[in-house]
DNA sequence: TCTGGGGTCCTAGGACCC
DNA sequence: TCTGGGGTCCTAGGACCC
């Protein structure tokens, strides 16, 4: 509960973040329909308030609301991640210039926690916060506040679907939490998925008030020991704490559907081999290498006609390393054990595991250490730095890559490229004109 | 014709050890 | 007729998130 003795916890949360993004530098389109779709321009990802109102569905294909998408003429956008990162930097940095304790959640979402006492004015301060925000950044946020993260996110979705909220929602006392939780589908909680919440519906848990009623042993075997923390912080009770910190990576991975099916050898090393390349990359700039080299292929799972084939390959290196070629030909030779002829296949990946920082590697008694010249990455690094990306490349990513995803409607590098800066021009009235 | 990508955590079960 | 107990580590699969 919103008392002085315990502390409260916000999310902060970009409106229809992506959609926001392309609006920034295209203000003609303040007020039409927006949508931007998925890598490949596969699916829709994010919508404007307008789109959503024409009843354009989350995550659905796009190729099943074209019509709809013409005949309203929506803007549509391919994903620009590039910008989407770079605004997210920005959003996040007034936020942390405004409030000390802060998780960055994801690209879209922070937390805050406001020590007890801190702010007598919740509400005035989210409108503060807000405002300040939309000033800063030209992005709107909606907040929510409650005793827990848990709660936070729930009343942050009262802040966006509630009219009369504005974008702010406090959760105030107990009633009132109990109200909203006799509200709130047991699958719109943070932490009940799809499956867990079918599951629960099954057995007659339909709200989150019903939920958090259930006895504590049975919880646990339903939904295991993070549903369970997930019901404590609908009780109020803090379970999921403030992370500060960005943890250390675990795990990366490089993987994408290709524009078009592919189905010879060759396309799929050059398509292994570019994702090889990209994930080694990820490595070196978070001062990380891998010991376990993870491929994959698929087919279109989506095809029901045609013949079906998946499988992977791990490969554990001898000594850890964030070297393209090394990598690279792990990769493939994992590849060339899995792939088989006759198929068309949909998607390709590279997995890595079992990640270290760079600059401890656990040796070992009988084997000389690796060699540990890194230059010649750091070079070519630095040369896609200052050129652009894949000024220097292995050969084994090709040239053509045919299979190459979509990528019809990508807006401009606005802010992280230089040849793609917005350029504005202001004209004079005859009148004002220099004599 | 056209259905995303990148992560984390938990559990069960098997292999192995003393 | 009789056949232990306790533990770790690894992996696959399932569930969740944005």
């Amino acid at each position: 509960m919103q008392s002085t003795a315990s502390e409260i916890f916000g999310l902060i949360d970009c409106n229809n973040f992506y959609a926001s993004c392309e609006r920034l530098f295209r203000p003609d389109l303040a007020h039409s329909p927006v949508v931007v779709l998925s890598n490949n321009d596969g699916c829709i990802i994010a919508r404007s308030n307008e789109a959503k109102a024409l009843g354009i569905g989350m995550g659905t294909p796009y190729f099943k609301q074209e019509t709809l998408i013409r005949k309203h003429h929506v803007a549509v956008f391919s994903s620009n991640y590039p910008l989407y990162g770079d605004i997210s930097q920005r959003v996040m940095d007034v936020l942390m210039r405004l409030e000390p304790d802060v998780e960055v959640y994801s690209i879209d979402e922070a937390f805050v926690r406001l020590p007890p006492g801190t702010h007598d004015d919740l509400a005035g301060y989210s409108r503060f916060l807000k405002a300040t925000m939309q000033q800063h950044t030209g992005i709107p946020v909606s907040i929510g506040l409650g005793p827990t993260k848990t709660l936070a996110k729930i009343a942050n979705r009262f802040a966006k679907t509630d009219p009369s909220a504005a974008g702010i929602f406090v959760i105030t006392g107990e009633q009132h939490l109990k109200n909203l939780l006799a509200a709130v589908d047991v699958g719109d909680i943070w932490g009940i998925g799809r499956r867990h919440a079918a599951r629960l519906k099954k057995q007659g848990i339909h709200t989150a008030l019903e939920l958090t009623n259930c006895d504590d042993t049975w919880i646990r075997r339903q939904l295991t020991v993070t549903g369970l923390r997930t019901v404590m912080e609908l009780r109020s009770i803090p379970c999921i704490s403030l992370e500060k910190a960005v943890p250390a990576k675990k795990s990366i991975c490089t993987s994408r559907s290709f524009g078009q099916a592919v189905n010879t050898l060759a396309d799929l090393q050059e398509a292994v081999a570019t994702y090889a390349a990209q994930a080694a990359y990820k490595l070196r700039r978070g001062g990380l290498r891998t010991t376990v080299v993870d491929v994959f292929i698929r087919t279109n799972s989506f095809k029901k006609g045609e013949p079906q084939y998946c499988n992977r390959r791990t490969f554990t290196l001898e000594a850890p390393s964030s070297h393209t070629a090394t990598l690279i030909k792990v990769a493939l030779a994992s590849l060339k054990a899995i792939y088989r002829p006759g198929y068309r296949y949909q998607k390709a990946g590279v997995l890595l595991n079992g990640l270290v920082p760079a600059n401890c590697e656990q040796l070992r008694l009988f084997h000389a250490p690796a060699p540990g010249d890194t230059s010649l990455m750091h070079a070519v690094d630095a040369i896609n730095k200052r050129w652009g990306r894949d000024t220097i490349q292995s050969g084994a990513a090709g040239l053509a890559k045919k299979w190459h995803f979509r990528q019809m409607q990508k807006s401009p590098a606005y802010t992280t490229r230089w040849s793609e800066l917005p350029v504005a021009k202001a004209s004079f009235p005859e009148s004002v004109s220099m004599a």
